[in-house]
DNA sequence: GACGTCTGTGCATACGCATACAGTCGTCGT
DNA sequence: ACGACGACTGTATGCGTATGCACAGACGTC
């Protein structure tokens, strides 16, 4: 391996006069730059993330805690999230939370991560506490848990909802059904929330039996549909948490031969890739999802800066993406 | 920040003691890791993983490079690759090889990563003659590149184009199409040769006109099946270089409301989880995804420990998983 | 009882980099 | 011509951990 002081050998100068040098120090010379930087480019040198990170006391990795990599959501949340933050010259770690290990802030600590994008936190969820206990900057991606208040970038549902609502009035709907979230996540309550309240406008309500709630998963989409289906047929129109609950309701459909829309309208949310598909076309509440995973990043990267910033939350705004499985309801 | 100095004063010993009782030294007491243990846990320390790696030298963390993270594929790769590197202790780290950064070498010395996962090399790449000139222990995953031999986990697709190449015959078609992977990645090239060779076997051909290449993407797909089928009705079968391809395809047939598998078979390669959804239904070449992922954690941590031992490459089967896509030729 | 052996622990140091501080040299002003 | 000042650069040190080495004490052997 090669080090700075290497490179210091070889370019005649200390090895402190190398690492001023390369992050371009002001009180160094022009001609000493150019020596330097030759001399690391001839040997191939480039700075040691450790070496950095254990000198200035702090990494420049960022952490994605995530609960399940298989879903979709989160798989898309990534890539974006990625490359925002290779851009901001920091890098990306996978964090499971997974049951049975150490605790969250332990675990930061232990990998050396300078941040944390916390994306599966319930309302109830102690991490947050713990992890502002311990100091470490955090950023709520698409959640949020009130009882501690951090950087937050989220989703309003407003919008989007209302358009679905009025699209599904005007079609004629009366018996609309639901699979919400989790009652414990930010995000599953206040979708919820608008969309009773928006419905009320419209004089309406969802029955108590055409609800139901669950995981932000693909199984809950396909066990719902089914449950609600084997009740009198179900509602004409199935609102759903998410598009991975809106695609499994979808393949329960498909399997079941219901046809959608003809039979039941499925309506999602996030307006994933997969939902714009033409074997899909799920009609769905629309926002950029991509840019609201490099907004967490740049709130989180922004956050190791300034540590005593008051926290920020930024919301962006919905609307509703008409496509092919929200029609009129059957006679 | 508790430093293990901080536990060694609590405890009534020295640093290094602490260090040892807490990586199992034989040489500490068990009554001291008792009270080192203790102390750890009432001031909530954990190892530095920063310290450690400098202090050995090298860190627990592997980098997959990935080229796009939208890219279903990888992304299916990611969760099992990431639980498996978990379970063995390290973590993972994602890095992008875009144009205009930094060689992958460099970067790879910069993150201070231990080992790399190369998921999208070219047989063409000089990545990996790099890597092994700089000496980073590398995995292939799903690629191989000839001119550098180091472990790698790849996929024989022999079995499993013999079983689609059959039941296509048995149905009774002849004009065969098919959208191939580039011809400068292993996978593309070998799963072309060796669906052209069983072809042959059984007396067919592929007619020059309904041959395409293209990267492993859904737009290859799209693109690919609307090229073909301007072509006097493009074939009966269309093989394809993997699930995402054929997915595009798909995408394009129903968009054109061209019927699959009525008018247009198609047969992808990797079975995705999507490809198994109602709503698809892809029939596929099949293999064990997870732990083809796996087994390159697998081996990227043994190459670390054993850096001089010979490459192993692992190979997995594959087999034939018929669903809706594939039927009889049209008339 | 002296010596060797083994066990358990502390001391010193190294890993690669960044940074506070001290020092050198040249330049300018008076 | 001398002192002051600024521009550079070197020296010393610290970050948190791991580990080679030395050392103290316990124990067994003859």
């Amino acid at each position: 391996m090669v080090t700075s002081r290497d490179v210091a050998r070889l370019a005649g100068v200390s090895q402190p006069t190398v690492s001023r040098a390369l992050t371009d120090h002001p009180r160094v010379s022009d001609s000493t730059k150019r020596k330097v930087r030759e001399a690391a480019l001839a040997l191939g040198y480039s700075t040691n993330a450790i070496g950095r990170a254990l000198s200035v006391g702090r990494s420049n990795r960022i952490g994605l805690v995530v609960a399940d990599l298989e879903n979709q959501f989160y798989a898309n949340m990534i890539g974006p999230l990625h490359h925002e933050l290779e851009r901001l010259g920091h890098e990306l770690v996978l964090i499971t939370e997974s049951a049975g290990t150490a605790p969250l802030p332990e675990r930061v600590a232990a990998h050396g991560l300078a941040g944390v994008v916390l994306s599966t936190t319930t309302v109830d969820s102690i991490q947050p506490a713990r992890l502002r206990d311990r100091g470490v900057p955090f950023v709520y991606l698409n959640r949020t848990a009130p009882s501690v208040a951090a950087d937050a970038v989220t989703v309003d549902p407003e919008q989007g909802v209302r358009e679905v609502v009025d699209a599904a009035v005007a079609l004629g709907h009366t018996r609309i059904g639901a699979i919400f979230g989790p009652r414990n996540t930010s995000t599953g309550e206040l979708r919820e929330q608008v969309v009773r309240s928006v419905l009320d406008e419209h004089g309406l309500a969802l029955a108590q039996r055409d609800v139901l709630h669950g995981p932000f998963d693909f199984a809950t989409g396909r066990e719902g549909f089914r449950t609600l289906h084997e009740r009198a047929g179900g509602p004409t129109l199935l609102m759903c948490g998410n598009d991975v609950v809106a695609l499994g309701a979808l393949d329960a459909a498909a399997e079941a031969g219901v046809p959608v829309p003809e039979h039941t309208s499925v309506v999602g949310f996030d307006d994933l890739p997969t939902s714009r598909w033409a074997l899909v076309r799920l009609s769905t509440v629309a926002y950029d999802l991509d840019e609201v995973a490099r907004e967490s990043a740049r709130l989180v990267v922004a956050r190791l800066t300034d540590p005593g910033a008051a926290a920020r939350h930024v919301v962006y705004p919905t609307h509703y993406v008409a496509r092919s499985t929200v029609g009129a309801p059957r006679a």
